[in-house]
DNA sequence: CTGTTAGCGCTTTCAA
DNA sequence: TTGAAAGCGCTAACAG
């Protein structure tokens, strides 16, 4: 015999309805499900019962039964995180008017518990996944696609099933740094995360190519390390000016960095954008707010999150998909102006 | 016949297993769960199988046949919150030892989607549900807990299966405003969020019993009705300044329309805390790297988070649970200082 | 148009 | 210890 149900009442079932309507099981499915058509007498009948009975099917049983769960998977790094947190939204918009929902996991940016998260969507049978960047590598990646549609960010992969959407990082940063130079500024710091993260390492490029695209000779002592956090961002301006080194602008390599480096800016009495240009990478809902507001390089992170749904909804569907790379874009602000001496 | 399945390659299922490591899928599902004794060498053989079909046993029919689906829905407003996401890092959490996972969906801060949501988390099968304020009724909630149970933050209510946890927003506001009158000012500015939102309300009220104990008349043209968000927190000091009321220190009910103060001052060129004291309430992540860093009540929205989620398990479990009232903290950081004229 | 029937992949008596 | 068998709540041929 089977486990008892948890709930305290008598569970309300498809088959329960259909015994009070007076028809079988069968027709009340089609009638949920649209499937065939059916009697106006019986519908009313049956749509009555269920009125009355506050019925909700069993989306397991109906996941079971239909060997799909109608359920996207979807791997973020932290739950909370400002940054993703757009790319959430835009996936949840998308996913709003379809019968598909999100099932969110955080990575935390541990390989370990990546994959642990991925487990999980397995053993849930998610009818797909969208992976909003991470640590698991791409040979992971293909191996995973092998079982279920994935979508991917923050990496270009192309494999069946597989499919991602990548943002231009190199480019966002040389504009960014070409920004600046453009006003004159060749002494730009530039603060970088994790020299694994590939956003990084792009960003860092961008910049570098930058200062060679326009003669400026490139000077170690004015790149810090950090790790994409605003402690970071601080702890690099304290080290830049501790260094006595010389410099008139600071490129962020996001925002949450930058954050960081305005307020260690301002425990110094450095005024910005007076005495130093700073200028993120990300534009976060907070930086229209930041003091000043942030000249930043725009991520669509909202549209990313969009694009990665309809495209995991296409795949699953069967068809083939691809998404355009949406365009990063410089936004120019009140934290960077122009270099006088 | 039944569907055919999703997946392109056969389904490796418990079956399969049982078949190949030459056992019943009895013993496998007992050798999964520990449900029973089971000898070595069996055990070795299915684990050994398992590894090899790299086999996740399929949870929508673990569910079924268990009658719970170790899922605990929690209905958010708005998943990219930078407020509410720290209270679902909380879930996370608390949630990350145990069999269970959060499925989070968002209400928008409006009654039918939250309504719509709720069904869909009934229509999965939740095993209890975490609401993390919202719109629905106390009515509703008390109905709802009927079937699974329920905790709700922001509000006070108690019911079989239905828990609460809430904060004194009062006494909150009370002590902010006491910090500024503390510091010298009695022409203190409150921007209140919408005027039908619990928390605004009571914010509202601890403001102006502080002002009331300290013997200062309320002025009503220092309160302006504002939405909670910075655009709005912009627009009531642009009104503000626009009337000519005399002020000089500002409360605004949450960070995020101090924020839209704060920029708002900028504009002018009134100095924060020179020229105005500023404060607000929550602690949101950034308040710590705002400019200057914000005074401001903290909310303990983790552990609000996380207490939630350790309660929801225990109501599953049967037994009872309360949660203490976890305290707000006035954090004082740069925004506000004595006032001198 | 509608009912009957046979599963979906798992757990859990029950009997051995 | 172990296996056989029934059933969780639903869908989908199939026959009528």
């Amino acid at each position: 015999m089977p486990a008892a149900a948890a709930l305290l009442e008598p569970n309300v079932t498809l088959e329960l309805i259909a015994r009070e309507a007076g028809v079988s099981p069968s027709t009340v499915s089609r009638i949920l499900n649209g499937t065939a058509k059916v009697s106006d007498d019986k519908r009313l009948a049956v749509e009555g019962t269920i009125a009355r009975f506050n019925f909700e099917p069993n989306l397991m049983a109906r996941s079971l039964a239909m060997g799909q769960t109608r359920t996207i998977g979807v791997l973020t790094q932290f739950i909370e995180s400002p940054f993703y947190g757009e790319a959430l939204r835009g996936v949840e918009d998308a996913l709003a008017d379809t019968p598909y929902s999100p099932l969110f996991v955080s990575g935390h940016w541990n390989l370990k518990t990546e994959e642990a998260r991925m487990r999980l969507l397995q053993a849930r049978r998610v009818d797909g996944v969208i992976i909003l960047t991470g640590r698991l590598s791409d040979q992971q990646l293909i191996k995973y696609a092998e079982r279920m549609p994935i979508v991917v960010t923050g990496r270009q992969l192309a494999a069946p099933r597989l499919l991602s959407v990548d943002v231009d990082d190199f480019e966002g940063a040389r504009s960014a740094t070409r920004h600046l130079l453009e006003l004159g500024h060749t002494r730009i710091a530039f603060i970088t995360g994790p020299h694994d993260h590939p956003d990084a390492i792009e960003r860092l490029r961008g910049y570098q190519q930058a200062l060679q695209d326009a003669g400026v000779a490139p000077a170690p002592e004015l790149v810090l390390q950090a790790d994409f956090m605003e402690g970071g961002g601080m702890q690099a301006i304290d080290q830049l000016l501790a260094s006595g080194a010389d410099f008139s602008a600071v490129f962020a390599a996001n925002d949450q960095m930058a954050y960081g480096a305005r307020l260690a800016l301002y425990r110094r009495n450095i005024r910005v954008p007076d005495d130093i240009s700073l200028i993120g990478f990300d534009d976060l809902p907070n930086s229209t707010y930041s003091m000043p507001p942030l000249t930043t390089v725009r991520q669509p992170v909202y549209d990313i999150g969009r694009l990665a749904a309809v495209a995991i909804l296409k795949l699953i569907a069967g068809e083939t998909a691809d998404i355009a790379a949406p365009p990063l874009e410089l936004v120019v602000r009140e934290s960077t102006r122009r270099l006088r001496r």
